[in-house]
RNA sequence: GGACCUUUAGCUCAGUUGGUUAGAGCGUUUCCUUGACAUGGAAAAGGUCACUGGUUCGAGUCCAGUAAGGUCCA
């Protein structure tokens, strides 16, 4: 067996082990029924997308739970894949036209998708190839596009069958409009921002009445030439004698335009009177719409001002124009006042320049069972991961609006209609878009192509990935779906994700899985999955969010070079907290890779005590063990590798994967380092050794080891999922994998992903007998040990391992302290502790076992022991005042639980037991 | 305007159905290269649990309100 080198270092170890699992195929999920199934699909990153900490811990936290599966026993299947982003990845290949040049137009549609593809083929998806080196033990047999071609039948079948079904309509209506990207976008993908800039009054004099002023307030003047009315409330009285009239546009070609009354306008704002553009407006459109006035549209699609803005404004950007229109506005002395202004302002969420209300054609959905994805939730057939985001979610259902499904993009899934020939598209009224003569709508198309023209469109991404859970096993071809195990599969398990997309997408999956899966069978065959666990956002150090123009995010891939894979993992899931946002610190990340240092150091302490035996199995292990050598520390730690188990297996039951970790790393790190392997070592070492103390023969020793092999068995089990590359070279280091398994471990025959854990009930009810007094006193003789360790550093002798005491002590606690007297004076470093008489003139300490007396060659400073003792004194005083008062309390007494009541009572007694010794060390002195 | 979250040590966070003297990691200070590990070991200092009331024998924990910070929706 090799040797465990001084310290780990990951990089060769995660290719290996990485190559090992690929090559064994341990990564692939195929239907199975010996065994329950787990399924996750992974959100899929955008084709365009690097690896960031966010993705960083999102996946993770799916690896980890899909390595549990496994361990467990269970066929697991983490499925993944990427999503087309069709304004993101349309601008990425822009963009590098735009150096040439060109722009789309220039190529042509076909010829730019031809770019499209080629720039895909090249450089996308690189983040899938990022989550191998983070460990990510997805079925990368199985990785899907959503622009795959199965994948895209599958998309425009959903539009073909919704569109049968009544639920997507074509309709001009407002939409977010994004001047950049020259598309509508959903109103999901807008961002409303505050925004400082100014409002302005504005005066519109009367046609009639020259001289005679109406005023508004405005934050865009550059609109006023699309303005077609002005509105005040009809309750208002300030105005009802203006109702009727009509006043002169202050900007743009001359025109008059009314006066009407509306309830929709609020009186409190500005001057109580609103100017009326439709067509920039979602307000004023449906006002518009009340009162029959056709709209005035003075926006090029990319946010310039066109003709009917009037010459002045023609052609400018709109900015730029709304500064023009001051200017003109103070010319011609329509401009009352301007003042400082902070709105609200929707910004694309992708080009990060404010929207434009706009009206377009588009198609919309009207969003299918929703009361069935309320009830999914609301019943608990879908558990939300903390429970709150539930209310989040069901608040948008109840608020649900029509999604704006259409982009005037290129990229993605062209839009399955085709328009007759000849057909004005911007014409057609409600009977033309009912006409199969003029409308047709199907997935092969019309027969006659040439006499039809095909949708310019295409659909919003998210339109597509909402299928994600079920297309992604086949649906909707029923060969493909047998193939890739769907029954089997869906519902899918756990799905992992941020907060940020729950209506982007964890709602609208529930309703297309409930729309389109299993028909007619029972809500909770149709949801796509059982839980959703929601991850944090990870922040900087200040609370800010990562951002590339910040540029505040490390790489990963730099801290997976500096602290490892595991490293990473481990540090990343130790600083999330359930459901609250992550503040990222790097030093945490070393803290991961010290830890793995430390794993890897305590194997290699356990293959330098002594020969390996058989580590082949857990009940091999478990056969090895001789409980009549089992002394009070092997009890404790055996009981703590339970208890660690069982409150790990607790975490997973409730996502606390940080909890998991804390627990594993207490555990390890305190229980097993800092005290079970020191005192090991007394039992190990040979008797030759300085500290030698009590007698050990070898069935001791073997005994000791055997436990050694079981807790880092077992931990190296529970750690795997966190940290799976380091745990699998120790697995086969130690011969865990059982043996020839180097070897054999490329035929992924004994690889970690194949061995069943054993559940903590298992390992208790294998005829293991722990005395459950064991771990208390091993906490209490650890308490002594603490205390001495802290009464010789005050006294200046820390690094004393010839320290002598003196213990004067009742026969019961002597008899505990004797035998236990070896591994004591090696954890406290001591050469000799006797019982014997007090003397008066050294430093001493009272311990729960025993008065102790720190024998030194000079002799203590009696003044400053007694100011010592003295104030130990004081402070103790002052506990048993406040025990006393509690059990004096009636109301405690007769109220409180009989085991607190106990609890107390016996508290004060060794308050006062330690009262009484110290007052004697006191009066001793003198 | 509505909803939700957070507030505990210098920093980041735990803290179970209310029950002894509120914990961890990092950082700080002191000591230690002894044979798994200095990516380590030992110890120490450091907290009015945001504030104000209430319920209770007992509140970091439950309730009400206030303040500050944050997120989402409008």
């Amino acid at each position: 067996m090799a040797a465990i080198t001084k310290s780990y270092e990951p990089q060769d170890v995660e290719k290996k082990w990485y190559a090992a699992w690929q090559t064994a195929g341990c990564f692939a999920g195929q239907a199975n029924p010996a065994r329950s199934p787990y399924c996750i699909m992974i959100p899929p990153p955008n084709v365009t997308g690097v690896l960031t900490m966010g993705h960083v811990l999102n996946n993770t936290i799916q690896d980890i739970l899909i390595r549990r599966a496994r361990l467990e026993g269970r066929e697991a299947l983490w499925l993944p894949g990427t999503d087309h982003a069709g304004i993101a990845t349309q601008t990425v290949v822009e963009r590098e036209l735009r150096k040439e040049k060109k722009t789309r137009h220039h190529l042509g549609r076909e010829k730019f998708l031809e770019k499209v593809w080629a720039w895909r083929e090249e450089k996308g998806g690189i983040i899938l190839q990022q989550l191998q080196a983070l460990g990510a033990s997805a079925d990368w047999s199985r990785t899907q596009f959503t622009m795959d071609p199965a994948y895209s039948q599958a998309v425009l079948k959903v539009f073909v069958d919704l569109y049968g079904k009544g639920q997507i309509y074509r309709g001009k209506r407002m939409v977010n409009w994004c001047p950049v990207s020259l598309t509508a976008l959903s109103d999901e993908e807008v961002i409303m921002k505050p925004v400082k800039g100014f409002i302005y009054q504005v005066r519109y004099e009367l046609a009639d009445r020259p001289g005679q002023f109406i005023e508004v307030k405005t934050t865009r003047p550059e609109t006023i030439p699309g303005d077609v009315a002005i509105a005040v409330h009809p309750d208002d009285p300030r105005y009802a004698a203006w109702i009727g009239k009509k006043v002169r546009r202050a900007l743009g070609p001359a025109a008059e335009i009314p006066i009407i009354a509306d309830a929709a306008v609020d009186r409190e704002f500005g001057t109580g009177a609103l100017k009326i553009t439709p067509a920039h407006d979602k307000v004023d459109f449906e006002i518009g719409q009340r009162h029959k006035l056709a709209p005035v549209d003075v926006l090029n699609p990319d946010g310039t001002l066109n003709d009917l803005a009037g010459p002045e404004l023609a052609g400018m950007e709109r900015f730029a124009g709304r500064k023009k229109a001051v200017e003109l506005l103070k010319e011609r002395g329509a401009l009352v006042k301007e003042e400082p202004y902070e709105n609200n302002i929707g910004y694309s969420e992708r080009a990060d320049v404010p929207i434009e209300p706009r009206l377009t054609w588009q198609w919309w959905l009207r969003y299918p069972k929703v009361e069935e994805a309320k009830a999914a939730v609301r019943d608990g057939h879908i558990k939300f991961h903390p429970e709150r985001w539930s209310k989040v979610y069901l608040h948008w259902l109840e608020n649900i609006q029509d999604w704006c499904i259409s982009r005037q993009l290129w990229w993605g899934h062209r839009i399955p209609v085709w328009y007759a020939k000849g057909l004005d598209k911007e014409k057609l009224t409600e009977a033309d878009l009912a006409d199969p003569q003029k409308v047709h709508v199907s997935l092969a198309g019309p027969a006659d192509k040439t006499n039809w023209v095909q949708e310019d469109d295409v659909l919003d991404t998210w339109a597509s990935s909402w299928l994600w859970p079920f297309a992604t096993l086949g649906w909707p071809d029923k060969t493909a779906m047998t193939k890739a195990g769907f029954d089997y599969f869906y519902p899918t398990t756990t799905l992992v994700t941020g907060p940020d997309i729950i209506f982007f997408w964890v709602a609208r999956m529930i309703m297309a899985g409930l729309e389109f899966v299993r028909p007619g069978e029972p809500l909770e065959r149709r949801i796509p999955f059982k839980h959703v666990y929601f991850t944090g956002i990870i922040r900087d150090a200040q609370g800010r969010k990562m951002s590339k123009s910040l540029g505040n995010s490390p790489d990963p891939l730099d801290l997976i070079a500096k602290y490892g894979a595991d490293g990473l993992r481990f540090g990343i899931i130790s600083i999330a907290p359930q459901g609250q946002d992550i503040r990222f610190q790097e030093d945490r990340i070393e803290s991961g890779k010290n830890f793995c240092n430390k794993l890897w150091n305590a194997c290699r302490f356990r293959q330098l005590s002594g020969d390996m035996a058989d580590n082949s199995s857990c009940a091999a292990i478990l056969a090895r063990l001789e409980p009549a050598k089992f002394d009070a520390d092997d009890h404790a730690i055996l009981d703590r590798l339970l208890s660690t188990t069982r409150e790990v297996d607790r975490c997973f039951v409730e996502f606390e994967f940080s909890g998991a970790v804390q627990a594993l790393y207490g555990f390890f790190w305190n229980d097993f380092c800092d005290w079970y392997v020191e005192v090991s070592k007394t039992k190990l070492q040979p008797p030759s050794s300085p500290d030698s103390g009590a007698p050990r023969d070898h069935a001791t020793k073997a005994n000791c080891l055997a436990i050694q092999d079981l807790v880092l068995r077992q931990t190296l089990l529970l750690l795997h999922p966190f940290t799976p590359f380091i745990t699998e070279e120790l697995w086969q280091l130690l011969g865990y994998a059982g043996p020839g398994s180097a070897e054999r471990g490329a035929a992924g025959t004994f690889l970690m992903c194949d061995t069943q854990m054993e559940n903590c009930s298992q390992i208790a009810s294998s005829g293991l007998k722990l005395d459950p007094a064991a771990a208390a006193l091993i906490g209490q003789l650890k308490a002594v040990v603490s205390q001495v360790r802290a009464f010789k550093a005050e006294q200046g002798e820390a690094a004393n391992r010839a320290a002598e005491f003196i213990v004067e002590a009742s026969d019961a606690h002597w008899a505990v302290l004797e035998a236990n007297l070896s591994k004591l004076k090696r954890m406290m470093g001591a050469a000799s502790v006797v019982r014997g008489k007090m003397s008066a003139d050294a430093p001493a300490i009272v311990t729960g076992y025993g008065s102790w007396n720190l024998i030194k060659q000079m002799k203590g400073d009696p003044a400053a022991e007694k100011a010592k003792l003295t104030k130990e004194l004081e402070a103790l005083a002052k506990h048993i005042a406040g025990t006393e008062a509690r059990l004096g309390n009636e109301a405690f007494v007769s109220k409180a639980p009989p085991t607190v009541l106990e609890g107390a009572r016996k508290q004060l007694a060794d308050q006062k037991a330690k009262q009484a010794e110290l007052t004697r060390l006191l009066k001793s002195l003198g």
